[in-house]
DNA sequence: ATTATTCCTATTGACAAAGTAGGAAAAGGG
DNA sequence: CCCTTTTCCTACTTTGTCAATAGGAATAAT
């Protein structure tokens, strides 16, 4: 199961996509559309802007803004800065060691396919495509 | 990622496909060859005799044998079992009571198509594929 | 009776998930 | 210069799950 930090750091990107219109927002409104609280907010928000998908500004007036446009970035790339990784096996890892049993393993190369298909998939999706859902969507009510 | 759950019940299925002639195989055999705990492959096959996918004859000369043919199981009906489910969120599991917030989430789609890629590809994949790999690989060193 | 097996439940230690909390640093407005 | 609003940083807590280990009971063949 995917974590909170990935399915948040999701909806976080797509709702400043959907919000910013060239400006800053600020992780308040942020946090209040989407009920996240507002310091869990920060720690992913943290991880978004460290890999550089996000540009913060501080102070009064501040808050955060898309690097590049939205359907520049994929889905894939949030969720792996997210949770690390979205391989389903340590082995599979970007920079993991070689395993010593890969030689015997008769299941690696279905993890590998396994594998490949969440890649191509979640890379197959923007963050343009998501903002508009979240567009979408808005107004709607959360209960029902 | 997935646990050593998952991953154990596919191979011990393999094994236990590849090395049983009609006969049943014992659990010692099993755990031996798959480097896994006696103790730890026990709670695993446990989860597969539940489920009806292995048959379990108590006893001396005793073990396990496969339920159906090779080719009628998939790697996806294996690891939901052993996982418990292989939906990425918790909203899309099985028995999961509709989620309040369905009418306002934007990622609830994505995250369908994820959930339906992994379906599509496990359930491609059968215990027979499997169990020919492991055939594949018997004799290969385990280091290296 | 002995031995080899499956079956069942409990326990443990380590670790991560999911948040909470407190305050420091920056920047704009008065 | 102070106040407010924001981001930033670190620590802490709580809860639960993972990944086993352990001990013994039940079953069945020899």
């Amino acid at each position: 199961m995917i974590s909170t930090k990935g399915r948040y750091a999701l909806r976080i990107m797509a709702d400043i996509a959907a919000y910013s219109d060239g400006n800053v927002v600020s992780l308040k409104d942020v946090s209040a559309r989407q009920e996240i609280s507002m310091k869990y907010s920060e720690q992913v928000v943290s991880l978004l802007v460290r890999s550089g998908m996000l540009i913060s500004v501080r102070g009064n007036g501040g808050g955060y803004m898309l690097a590049k446009s939205p359907s520049e970035y994929t889905a894939g790339e949030i969720l792996s800065v997210a949770e690390g990784t979205l391989a389903p096996i340590a082995c599979l890892r970007e920079k993991a060691q070689r395993c010593p049993h890969l030689g015997r393993c008769s299941t690696v190369e279905f993890w590998q396919g396994y594998y490949d298909v969440i890649k191509q998939y979640t890379d197959g999706v923007t963050l343009e495509d998501l903002a508009n859902k979240e567009r979408e969507k808005i107004g709607n009510d959360y209960n029902i």
